[in-house]
DNA sequence: CGACTCGTTGATGGTGGTCAAGTTTAGTGG
DNA sequence: CCACTAAACTTGACCACCATCAACGAGTCG
């Protein structure tokens, strides 16, 4: 269930002619093609780095010794990721669908390192905010939240598209896949939003999504 | 209830006078001495640097607009915090008792921004770990993830001293006070646990505790 | 000593988890 | 192109955990 390697990651050093439809730049660093589930790293392994999403997205997650899952983020095309303190990896990242990526190797530099930094308050400042939607909202706020981010993420437009399935959903939000579930149907009955497929969804009423999400 | 600032910080210049039981180094900076309660800085607030607890502890959170509270974290004496992206802090931070507290200005250098990029990652480290507990784990697990973090926190000796109220432990974990309380009576009916005062916990039994959060 | 805050304990109910069908979608091979 | 299969998703019934409401006890300060 929890997504075994499928198949090895293809590496193309022959950027332009795999350039995806997204910005040009950074074209000259290798692009390495995930498929949906490959794992990008694990715990344990070597962080020297970090990760920049040419297109597709990936979930960073930990375990617990029984199987539960935590998605602490999903990150999307044009985002970076896989910052972590120490020179191990703590966290799994995984494709949540066909990615493409650069690696991104860390230089000791003053200007790069004020990029790092950033980089790193963002990430600490997203997974507080996070916190705030895990710990002290119910059902409807969470997913009421996701759906937002995920607008706001893919250029505020209302037709939103959704790389990661229900059981993704609700390992990021604290929820069970059939509360994630009933919970976008009760938003659809009241006309909140709309289904243009399974993962396509169309926000109808986002000021109403916004007085829910508080 | 959400502690209005109750009296101005304290700053003292003469550090020495009035240097705390703990490590004395940094003591040529001035030392701001809060009370329980205190604000440190809320939303906002100009952000230009960052925090040194000399002694006492912080609560770090946000608000919904109902009054929701979700503290993302509490910063424990030798620790720092008050590091955000942009020049406006985007939370509240408290002082949660008697707390001495000395500002580092950000230098644009190389070597004290590795420094802050160290802080910035276990900052991210620690929301994501937390978002974990928070997510995926019942009240007992995390009562006891919060109990053993702290006695890690304090040194590792057993005996800890919860500078917090319930109602901040509550917050901290998206429970309830009363669930707080309840499921701490129940660790201490199991033996697992001992109070030595409301606020004084002994671990008798670490390992279970450990078992116990898995 | 009285008033206040903080913490504990009890009774009850609701939200969301669990278990268990169905249904739809996507993928595969004939 | 269609049948078959597996995975993903939805929906329903039931129940447990935790929130809520309420009362009470303990500690603290004036």
């Amino acid at each position: 269930m929890h997504a075994a390697t499928l198949a090895r990651p293809i590496e193309i050093n022959s950027a332009p002619m795999v350039a995806p439809p997204g910005r040009g730049e950074e074209g000259h660093r290798p692009l390495t093609v995930y498929i949906a589930g490959n794992e990008i790293y694990g715990p344990g392994d070597e962080a020297n780095g970090h990760y920049h999403i040419a297109f597709g997205a990936v979930r960073i997650y930990r375990l617990l010794a029984d199987g539960r899952r935590q998605i602490s983020a999903f990150h999307m095309a044009g985002e970076s990721f896989g910052l972590e303190p120490g020179d191990r990896h703590q966290f799994f990242a995984e494709a949540v669908c066909a990615t493409g990526l650069r690696k991104v190797r860390t230089l000791p530099a003053l200007e790069s390192m004020q990029g790092l930094l950033q980089l790193a308050l963002e990430g600490m400042m997203r997974a507080q905010q996070h916190l705030l939607v895990v710990g002290r909202q119910n059902a409807t706020e969470r997913i009421g939240a996701f759906l937002l981010d995920m607008v706001e993420r893919q250029g505020g437009l209302p037709q939103i598209e959704l790389p990661m399935s229900r059981q993704d959903i609700g390992d990021y939000l604290g929820l069970t896949i059939e509360t994630v579930s009933r919970t976008l149907s009760k938003l659809r009955e009241k006309g909140v939003i709309k289904f243009h497929g399974l993962r396509s969804v169309e926000v109808c009423k986002p000021s109403l999504l916004e007085a829910i999400c508080q």
